[in-house]
DNA sequence: TTGTATGCGTTATCAT
DNA sequence: ATGATAACGCATACAA
């Protein structure tokens, strides 16, 4: 069905004019009689008139649109990046086609298809936690396609992302435990593929090693999952021992955090006096748990709104100089201290 | 720029052939040699050849996209919603195209605007606080164009909408509130101009009344926002005299709730031994909250499966007669019982 | 100042 | 069994 939509055809048919006339008219064309072009203008006013962006994007072979590509749509962080993809790319005036992976890596591989099938100007990924073969992504990058990676950056040449500063978020927030008189601190892994978990690591084990404190590679445990129910069960297990478990968690991410908390409460710990907890991403419940949550704020809107800069930047064919050479952008966090890891 | 990818022209002009050989050996047309079939076929195959989504929508006048404005990504519920849509959707081969209004009436009407310009078969809308004329809906309805309302709907003839039982999901949470031996209880409004404030609203009064319990109109507060800061202040007032203020709360949504606990815990109230509270949505955060937060879930992904599900029906032209005559889907709630709520 | 013709990638109609 | 051509809606090089 049409649904009634005027083209410059129907204008020029009913006006006695060709097309290119009224294609011209319309756009302010030099050189067009100004009686030709008003009488244009009132008509397609008139007829509702508004250009088919598929017949132009097929002519002009380009879309206006890119494309989204994240592991999950409910996820907070996730949907506070898309959202700042959204504004920027409604303010430059491009379309948002999103889909979500739900983590699986056949499923990455068909989005990206259907999205360059669909001919999107550039394409926006935080890869899935299966993906260990970038080629898919690599494959456009040869062929100059634009790509902006956001969060999860693969290791490939030639590649543009935006992350954050996950190792020294992670050193900050162990080291704000160790300034808490906090020792034994262990740390919930997230899934050990993902960079974001081993820079998240790295801090952890930098922090330790600076303030002259050992690393016990039994209280790294990884969270592959990242449920509540995970975490929760993995604390019993480490706390099990009252007189031989850690004074502290680092957490990966907030939900391992929050888990953690309620089955160190459940098992009878006081937070923060006997075990501090810090997590990271801020979610919006750190603070409305109790004890409110400590945690490392990623700024995921900024995130995507300097992702589509980038991407536009690129898609634009104007690169800036001050960007391109590093070809990855790292955003700041920010420790943000709540309860459940300060002792007064 | 065309990165590199292979049309039918490039197979046609490299075998020698023509275009239309070419679509028809790549569509199992009948009528064509096996002979070329194969050989078209692994070129194609070798040129990774794709056809161009684009041209499509164009000649058959289907992009096989369909278009979402919801008032905010960042929300879990609306979040929730848009998975539901992006599963179903992705499983029928459709893309989706998403918008955010920021609950701005202008932003909403640029949304439908541009993904009409960009030939949605369909759109999925769950309009913005602001909205209060609806002709730019009802004119979509009036050519016939597929559009289904979810959460919010309008009240405008021949709509399609998938919602939830918000009268009866308040009617349950209060009732359950007066179960619990609570008798002064007061209703944290949402949006007034929004259909699921006034159910909800409703709800709360038929539950008090059909208990015999008197409605106090003061006790009434609208939460137009909808933040935590709002909610906060309105509660320091509310229960500013200890002597005379409500014994419950049941608020429209978890965000007032939450901002309530916290206002309350601050004041000094004990809860739930001496204000219940209950909330709207049954966001992730609820349970995690201290007191876990009792909360009326939606099944927001549900929603989001069903309301794509009717459009594409609706798009397919083969709407069904258990859901057309009524042309609203009405899913249930469930109230979830927590410790906010629950006297022993 | 305006019109004609061509092409974007594809499919469908009509020939051959 | 295959090819030529028109059409989808628009923009533009070239004519007039």
């Amino acid at each position: 069905m049409n649904f009634g939509q005027a083209t410059i055809k129907d204008i020029a048919k009913e006006l006695n004019i060709s097309v290119s006339t009224v294609s011209r008219a319309l756009k302010d064309y030099p050189g067009i009689s100004k009686k030709t072009k008003d009488k244009v203008k009132k008509l397609a006013e008139e007829l509702n008139y508004r250009p088919n962006a598929v017949a132009l994007s097929l002519r002009k072979n380009k879309s206006f649109t890119i494309g989204v590509i994240v592991p999950e749509i409910v996820h907070f962080f996730f949907s506070t990046v898309i959202s700042g993809i959204e504004e920027v790319a409604f303010k430059h005036g491009y379309n948002v086609v999103l889909c979500q992976t739900n983590e699986k890596f056949s499923r990455e591989i068909t989005s990206v298809q259907t999205l360059l099938d669909n001919r999107i100007d550039g394409l926006l990924v935080s890869f899935s936690k299966e993906t260990v073969d970038f080629s898919h992504f690599a494959d456009l990058l040869n062929k100059n396609f634009p790509v902006v990676f956001f969060d999860r950056t693969p290791d490939i040449p030639n590649s543009v992302s935006v992350i954050v500063d996950d190792h020294e978020g992670a050193y900050q927030a162990v080291q704000h435990l160790i300034a808490q008189g906090f020792q034994k601190i262990c740390h919930y892994l997230g899934p050990q593929n993902l960079p974001i978990s081993q820079k998240r690591l790295q801090g952890y084990r930098d922090a330790l090693a600076d303030a002259g404190l050992q690393v016990v590679e039994d209280w790294i445990v990884e969270c592959p999952i990242g449920s509540l129910e995970e975490s929760m069960g993995i604390t019993q297990k480490i706390f099990k021992d009252k007189n031989n478990c850690p004074d502290a968690i680092f957490a990966s991410n907030d939900i391992a955090a929050a888990g953690a908390i309620q089955s160190l409460k459940k098992i009878g710990f006081s937070i923060p006096d006997e075990i501090g907890v810090v997590g990271f991403s801020n979610w919006q419940f750190s603070e409305m748990m109790e004890p409110p949550l400590s945690s490392v704020a990623q700024p995921g809107f900024l995130m995507g709104e300097k992702a589509t800069e980038l991407l536009l930047e690129i898609i634009d064919e104007k690169p800036q100089l001050t960007t391109m050479p590093s070809k990855i952008e790292v955003l700041k966090t920010e420790l943000i201290i709540r309860n459940s890891s300060l002792r007064k």
